[in-house]
DNA sequence: ATTTTCTCCTGCATGC
DNA sequence: TGCATGCAGGAGAAAA
């Protein structure tokens, strides 16, 4: 499932077509997704322009031109492959984009989303729009903008009070963006941080140390997506698989890697949340 | 104000 | 084989 590692691989892929090209055609073949797709706004503002940059913001994907953005949301399940035809590789393709790319190839993008989770949206006007925009006004920072320790400063005091627990305070966008399910527990195991401790009760040195996690999962995943998302075009279609090694999500009984207790499963705000009873305080 | 629950949607795994 | 059920979750709305 996306999250921001993943995002930001497909942003780089994206980028790599379209930074300097024009999509010179969008077709819907479903009017909806998470909410109605602003089919004319899109056309006025993304199409037949020539694209100045490819961006992502949290787990959005924005394409630039000098009109506006065209803002992409992968959900839970969404994707985007580049094809050669229009013609729908797979189900629940809901968009294709016409892109001819600056050095004057042609290509499909195809948005392909299965639940319905994700998003496309378009908004007129520069950074101070998007900023203001609702998808992106209460937006936390991004982790990897920042220094460990300056995200772990961040993280501290904004905790303050709160008792909500640290698992879920660290995947609330409005504290701190990209850090989805998978991701939280596994930053939170790697700090030896137990999901259910009150977010206020966190230490400043242990939120320095979660920041650090954070980072480092972070980009481990980005790196390893990178790997494969390199190759996502040349493939034909076929989705990278992110290699990333997970130390605890999806490893409900079996052994934690460090202690060989069982690694626990439980729901907090409706999530599952996988962690070690013994590593994690 | 903060925190939890519900809702959207489809594919897949499970159980009868 | 087929049908019902439950689960997965990003994120916002609604409820607590």
């Amino acid at each position: 499932m996306p999250e921001l590692p993943e995002v930001e691989c497909l942003t780089r892929s994206v980028r790599g077509v379209l930074q300097g090209g024009v999509i010179k055609e969008a077709l819907f073949l479903r009017p909806d997704l998470r909410e109605p797709i602003p089919i004319e706004r899109f056309r006025e503002v993304v199409v037949g322009h020539r694209v100045e940059s490819v961006l992502r913001r949290s787990k959005y994907l924005l394409v630039r031109t000098s009109f506006g953005y065209g803002v992409f949301h992968l959900g839970m399940t969404g994707n985007i492959l580049f094809r050669t035809s229009a013609e729908p590789c797979r189900k629940h393709t809901h968009a294709v984009f016409a892109v001819t790319e600056a050095n004057g190839s042609n290509s499909w993008l195809h948005f392909i989303d299965p639940r319905r989770f994700g998003r496309i949206d378009a908004l007129c006007g520069d950074q101070s729009q998007l900023d203001a925009h609702a998808f992106f006004a209460d937006l936390g920072p991004e982790p990897l903008d920042l220094m460990a320790e300056a995200l772990g400063e961040h993280l501290f005091g904004i905790s303050r009070g709160r008792s909500a627990p640290v698992k879920t305070f660290i995947m609330d966008q409005r504290i701190v963006v990209g850090v989805g399910n998978i991701y939280a527990s596994e930053a939170l195991y790697r700090a030896g941080i137990h999901p259910e401790r009150k977010a206020g009760s966190v230490s400043r040195r242990r939120y320095d140390r979660l920041a650090a996690t954070i980072q480092q999962t972070l980009e481990l995943a980005i790196a390893a997506g990178g790997t494969s998302i390199n190759d996502y075009r040349h493939i034909n279609g076929e989705s990278g698989c992110f290699q990333v090694e997970l130390n605890v999500y999806d490893r409900a009984d079996e052994p934690c890697l460090a202690c060989g207790n069982s690694v626990r499963k439980l729901k907090q705000a409706g999530r599952s949340t996988f962690f070690c009873g013994h590593c994690q305080t």
